[in-house]
DNA sequence: TCCCGGTGTTTGGCTCATCAAACGTTGGTT
DNA sequence: AACCAACGTTTGATGAGCCAAACACCGGGA
């Protein structure tokens, strides 16, 4: 009867997929290169993990070494962590600044959905969180209409489900 | 480093378990019960496997089976679908009603992160989309003002990254 | 040169969630 | 009473990801 719940495991990339590539990515950003205990110290787990997953990564053609061991992305990996980082930083955004939600949870919740939301919702969701936080008058208009209503409600049920 | 990204794994309920229960609460609202082989096929796995499965989800107090092994949630299961439910909902009507994704797009993408929202996520987001789909006028321009902002953009860009 | 610290790899083990297949139990038919 | 079909359970296996611990390599002091 239902199918759709079964695409969620073989769901490419996996979270711990996702992560290998954007510690990488990170890790060059910031130091110019990745070896695999600073991938294993950036993600808080072994390098023997990182070495076993990273050997996957590699034949899937998502990572390359060169002669030192230093990672890199190849094209493909490149074009996973630009689509998760496009992903988490529309739903933080929706997340803190739309909905008003504490950093924290905004930052939880998106690193946990940043690699599942479908690329069409991604693109949709950016849109319309460009235009909610424009200068156009009507979204203005809109934002704080929401924001009385929302603070309306707050006060008449503190707690409803 | 990082230490948000490991909560995944760990998250309660996980995937399966959300499905496990959800099967439950389905099949007793459509069939008034719910056995083993009913809910493998509803999920589409082995029998072997809903045993093992639903064994462990009874040591942690989310279902109980009675003596001709029928299953109920409890309590703390019950809770646990509401929120999925919930989840789903507005999850679903955020992608399918604001956002204009296509139903199947919408479907998928709900179930893949209806059990990873936070609850305040949920609530919050809720309470969005009530105003933003209300009879509202704030809410109705902003509507067709998205509706043009839209447009605009994705013929001015029909497919950007 | 010898050794040690940092790094990568390998091995055995663990949990979760799945499968296939064998096995056990039970209730209804004949 | 005998049997079969439906159902639950158990067993051995798989694949992802993780850990700890042992092993292997390599380069820079002393």
């Amino acid at each position: 009867m239902n199918e759709v719940w079964k695409k969620f495991e073989q769901h490419e990339p996996s979270h711990s997929t996702a992560h290998h590539l954007m510690a990488i990515h990170t890790l060059i950003e910031k130091n110019g290169y990745a070896r695999g205990v600073d991938v294993a110290k950036h993600l808080n787990i072994t390098r023997g993990s990182v070495s076993l997953t990273l050997a996957k990564l590699k034949e899937k053609n998502y990572v390359e070494e060169d002669a030192n061991k230093f990672y890199r992305l190849t094209a493909r990996g490149e074009q996973i962590v630009r689509s998760i980082i496009q992903k988490r930083l529309v739903l933080r955004a929706f997340f803190r600044d739309l909905l008003q939600l504490p950093e924290a949870v905004a930052e939880s919740d998106a690193c946990k959905m940043e690699h599942l939301l479908s690329d069409e919702a991604g693109r949709e969701m950016q849109l319309f969180l460009e235009f909610c936080l424009s200068e156009d008058p009507t979204a203005g208009a809109f934002r704080q209409a929401y924001q009385r209503f929302r603070e309306r409600r707050l006060q008449e049920a503190p707690s409803a489900s």
